[in-house]
RNA sequence: GGCCAAGUAGCUCAGUCGGUAGAGCAGCGGAUUGAAAAUCCGUGUGUCGGUGGUUCGAUUCCGCCCUUGGCCA
């Protein structure tokens, strides 16, 4: 029960594409002051999937604490609720411990839910999904869509009939509480027990970025990328349809493992979906309210973000 | 050197019985509430290889040239 007029402690987040540079700049902050990294990446949490999701070093693990890796195993899912809690007792333990936490990622929707908040809502039933996902093979997502407008006519209108993650989503939340998503989402900007700076690493150069994406994945091959798809297969009950198996790299990995593509298809497939993820990330970043913008390259944004913290 | 085939969007190709062209992929923009590295929506002007000719009009027909494959020497 901190005195609310306090100020609160802080964390600074610094969000940015793949391959922009974040875990570089994240390293230069940490040199700089008693930094633990929280990392913000729905990849990074899967055990075993390493050289794909370009976990940091074990060098850098041993110089800087980082968090919120290797969380489940690939048979597994993870979310952005469990984040948002996880990364709220992170962050609050690296407090107590008196030194900085300072949040690192990619993945938006975890940041956001983070800052601004989730309402309460059932997670994730897998038996009302398969079911779901059953119907929706019979039926196809459209027939699903058109069951959603007449419990959910708002959540319907703003999901598109081949939207089958949303649609499934919001019939899961609909057969699980007998109670419209839509009005399950309502009030959110619950209060974060600490202030929370963020950063947008913004490359200015997309020619750039796609060949360093190219780079970036060529190394990871050669680093063995494929061997740990093996590996994980040999070692876990795992399919295609796992999120784990969805991630970019993995997923092709699968496909060539399959011997659904070839080595060349490979590569071409996993930069393509790497460039995607980089695009996509780079909306959310236009997208999301209150971020200050850094260029990559500019040779004081370590600075900048050390300043941050006051 | 001769013969044949192909040269159309960043890539792979379709097409125009002569009225200046369209798919897939890529790219680009957007959405995003417990799978989010996911899932979905939107977006197609390019000397139709070059140059002459025929024609009211040529990317389309004809000649020549260039390039790339293949075959023959």
């Amino acid at each position: 029960m901190a005195a609310s007029a306090g100020r609160k402690a802080l964390a600074v987040c610094l969000l940015g594409p793949t391959a922009s540079g974040k875990s570089r700049i994240a390293m230069q902050v940490a040199a700089r002051l008693p930094v633990e990294i929280v990392s913000v990446d729905s990849a990074q949490v899967y055990k075993g999937m390493d050289i794909g999701t370009a976990k940091p070093t074990a060098a850098e693990r041993a110089a800087t604490p980082h968090h919120l890796i290797d969380l489940v195993e690939p048979t597994e899912a993870y979310s952005a609720g469990r984040f948002r809690s996880d990364a709220i007792a992170a962050v609050e333990a690296i407090l107590a411990r008196g030194r900085v936490p300072l949040l690192v990622g990619g993945t938006m929707l975890y940041y956001r839910a983070l800052a601004q908040g989730m309402d309460s809502l059932p997670e994730a039933d897998a038996s009302i999904r398969a079911a779901l996902d059953a119907e929706a093979l019979a039926k196809g997502w459209p027939a699903l869509h058109a069951e959603l407008a007449k419990v959910d006519p708002a959540t319907a209108s703003r999901v598109a009939p081949n939207d089958s993650q949303r649609i499934q989503r919001a019939l899961e939340v609909f057969r699980a509480t007998g109670t419209p998503l839509s009005t399950l989402q309502t009030a959110k900007k619950s209060e974060l027990p600490f202030e929370l700076d963020a950063f947008a690493l913004v490359p200015p150069d997309r020619a750039l970025l796609h060949s360093k994406i190219a780079e970036r994945f060529d190394a990871m091959l050669s680093a063995g990328l494929i061997d740990e798809v093996e590996g994980l297969r040999e070692r876990h009950e795992l399919h295609a349809g796992l999120p784990s198996m969805r991630c970019v790299g993995y997923r092709q990995a699968w496909d060539y493992l399959e011997g659904a593509i070839d080595r060349d298809a490979l590569r071409e497939k996993g930069i393509v979906a790497t460039r995607q993820l980089a695009k996509r990330q780079l909306t959310w970043l236009r997208s999301l309210p209150g971020l200050t913008a850094i260029d990559p390259g500019d040779g004081a944004a370590a600075g900048k973000i050390a300043a941050a913290f006051g």
